[in-house]
DNA sequence: TCGCACATGTAACGCGTTACATGATTAC
DNA sequence: GTAATCATGTAACGCGTTACATGTGCGA
């Protein structure tokens, strides 16, 4: 039943915050949500066609400064209905692939060592991750305040910043019962 | 460059631990793997005909015993082979979706009792899977200790009971915060 | 003037899900 | 006898990524 692409309603979320370029929204996903959603430009500009084609969002193109290519979206009356509705409906529970994690399940087939090191580079990712959380929060919380958005996005915030210390904690449990393995390999 | 379909290596990491057939794949997963991977009939049995003209599985009909339909599979040499070349890799960070999330993020455009709903069921979603996972445990240091696989099948159950309990203790806080928004609008 | 960020799009291609098709065996 | 489980497969179809294509404006 996930038949239907969920780009759309990423789009019409975006211009439910304000007007906005498609470029414009490969910028926000890549500084906010990326931690959650993000789409490929190939997903993205033949989508806008689509939902402008459908009456959800218009187009006005800024020929008023100087005649850039830009061309910047609004969302419509019919569009926000589209959205909400898509809002109201239960969230679809996705089937996960986590390629880390298949991994580690078979990892008894090389030396620890190996995954050893592979833990060390995603926790090193997640700390990045993490720091970036914290200092979009501390943007978020001086920026947006009164906002409408506020609370729901720093719920979001909150959910990488928990899930991401969660998964460091975990990290360092692997990291600590492979060196175990590995030492008493060697006994 | 995520190109190459991870299927291949989901079969191989299956076959390593022991021979089964593409039947017996799908019951693992459905009872080890699901929570963090996961593989749909149209995926797994084109692929076990691919590798197995491959030469990296061999397949055994069990002719000796009724002639049921089964086919047992088991990993060759070089299939192992390409496994650990595998699992030696660095792991590809995959992009994620996460269509609750991406909900969230735009739930400002409904009323918080919508939002509210979704998250009850995720959390009773999430009840379940904790359970599950607490009795795979169980059941895992019963019969798989002495296993060389044990250690790393109970880091991935340790993954799974950590980060679904930090999902949950984050499911309260949208819950507790949706409430007072709620509250609020209501004065 | 060189390279980067801005800015929009298209085409190819493979991946993965869904639904369909088929049939045997077992338990009630 | 009939429903559920065991068991294997195929075909259609859309989704999403990647790479390609193109061009502007600006700062070093």
């Amino acid at each position: 039943m996930s038949k239907t692409s969920k780009t759309q309603f990423a789009i019409l979320g975006l211009l439910s915050i304000g007007p906005m370029s498609g470029y414009g929204m490969r910028q926000v996903m890549q500084h906010s949500t990326s931690y959650f959603w993000s789409e490929s430009d190939g997903q993205l500009y033949p989508t806008l066609s689509k939902l402008a084609a459908k009456g959800l969002i218009e187009c006005k193109p800024k020929a008023d400064k100087n005649t850039r290519d830009k061309k910047e979206y609004s969302i419509t009356k019919s569009g926000l209905t589209e959205l909400k509705k898509w809002l109201a409906q239960k969230p679809e529970t996705q089937t996960v692939r986590n390629e880390l994690m298949l991994k580690l399940f078979f990892s008894a087939n090389v030396n620890p060592e190996t995954s050893i090191e592979h833990f060390q580079t995603y926790r090193y990712e997640l700390k990045s991750l993490l720091n970036q959380l914290a200092s979009t929060e501390q943007q978020l919380s001086h920026e947006e305040k009164q906002s409408s958005h506020y609370p729901y996005w720093k719920l979001t915030i909150e959910y990488g910043l928990l899930i991401s210390q969660a998964k460091m904690q975990w990290c360092d449990l692997v990291i600590d019962t492979l060196q175990k393995i590995t030492s008493r390999e060697l006994s």
